[in-house]
DNA sequence: TCGTCAATTTGACCTGCATCAACGAAACGC
DNA sequence: GCGTTTCGTTGATGCAGGTCAAATTGACGA
């Protein structure tokens, strides 16, 4: 209950027909970022047709999940998709970012919400379509199923982190993932400017809030980082990080003996 | 430790080099399962190349994950694709049966091995070369990319279960997931015979053994299913079970309020 | 600069599931 | 059919992280 008051004080109103603001803009970057150059003149039509402009502030819902589902590509500023399970039990399923390709599911056993991190600009597809047009144009289909690896492969680090991770591993693997993706480095360590709140991190990984602060701070006090006002995170030692967030390291094979 | 232990007892001996009892067949399988039927012959013939039979047998690991991701396809049995964590923490990512399809990913931040669930016959790609072919012949990668597509709903749902659901809600998820794939409708309700062991479901779903056997407890005293022997479960109410599953009843929105 | 309010941190306590420890029951070899 | 072994169940106890309840901090508009 007490999520529901915070959802609402993110302003939940699906502002699905914002105004295009430069769709051509838009077009012409999710081609260049998704799209192989040997791509044929048709299928680029096509996709212009299918191509819907989004744009979304912070903590507003872009979409929820309906019978079809949709794929939408991030021009500028990040976003976090939601899966809701019953009872205000929120998971953060992925945060995506700046050229990442999102794939927001149908509803089924579970509803899904796109919400935007920060202000946003994005141009969503129907699936189905999308897919129609892969199945004839290759150089879409490879960069679809490219994706579509990551976003899997992503997923299952999640579930490792969720199903056999103690907190602080959990919070150490967030940080470096975090790091390889949106991280500054900066001298020795690395400069993180987090767009999502302490609730998202917490959603994201099967924790709650006050957890993910104790965990922070005790990083903090072992020196492996140093926080300045809310969203900003300085690693101060990855290589620290990464031995506390459970990761193999070096050969697993000599550990079975 | 103790699971150690267990493995090893299940026969770790990495035959991959398995006798190819009747390759043929497993590539014909393979075929009328997974490339469309307007697929070019010069595909087929790459692919032919590119396959590699794999049989074993109960609790045998197929692959373990080596710089190179594999892509398997099932052909007779199942399999349970299964992540190492540091610390004999075991994740099982996800349960296979014939007709599917399976990445074994490249070893990252964790190693991957799959393990056979009882005798099995599969036949494997090394995946690079795979989506290479994919990228010249749209069919594969249509069928590529809508097997990964499942992956990663299947993994989402994962997530969802393993971040937030108690463990009364991942047994119920689990035993209606499983109804969908494998059970046998019987009546009223559905048979499962499951291939996979207490363990096994418990790696699954981020509990212990004992967690599983007191929930399935549980759910028997409510009268919503019956046990028999060590793998046999009768779904006696597939509503009772959707209903504890966590799962989103009629729409979300009107829970909104 | 100040006031307001949401976000975060910190502390005290509690609980669901893990852990530890027997015990019972299938499966399997002989 | 019988012993052996592994798997599964049941019970007792402990703890990581959740829940509840205040502080405290930071962001932001007036």
């Amino acid at each position: 209950m007490r999520r529901a008051v915070g959802n609402s004080v993110r302003r939940m109103q699906t502002l699905q027909a914002a105004p295009p603001t430069n769709c051509d803009q838009l077009f012409g970057r999710f081609v260049a970022d998704v799209l192989p150059p040997e791509a044929s003149q048709v299928a680029r039509l096509h996709l212009r047709e299918l191509a819907q402009p989004v744009g979304a502030v912070g903590g507003e819902a872009v979409f929820s999940s309906t019978t079809q589902a949709r794929v939408v590509h991030i021009a500028r500023g990040s976003v976090r998709l939601v899966a809701h399970a019953s009872r205000q039990r929120d998971q953060v399923l992925s945060f995506h970012f700046a050229g990442d390709l999102v794939l927001v599911p149908a509803r089924g056993a579970h509803g899904y919400t796109l919400y935007a991190l920060g202000e946003c600009e994005m141009l969503a597809f129907a699936a189905d379509p999308l897919f129609e047009l892969a199945r004839k144009e290759p150089g879409l289909g490879h960069a679809l199923l490219t994706r579509t690896l990551r976003a899997l492969a992503r997923s299952r680090e999640k579930a490792i982190a969720l199903g056999r991770k103690t907190a602080q591993e959990r919070v150490a693997s967030f940080l470096v993932g975090m790091a390889q993706r949106i991280g500054v480095p900066r001298g020795e360590g690395c400069l993180l400017d987090l767009p999502m709140s302490r609730r998202d991190i917490a959603d994201s990984l099967g924790l709650t809030i006050e957890t993910i602060s104790r965990q922070l701070g005790e990083l903090r006090d072992a020196g492996l980082l140093a926080t300045s006002g809310r969203s900003q995170i300085r690693l101060l030692d990855l290589p620290g990080l990464e031995a506390r967030a459970g990761h193999l390291q070096a050969g697993h094979l000599t550990a079975a003996r």
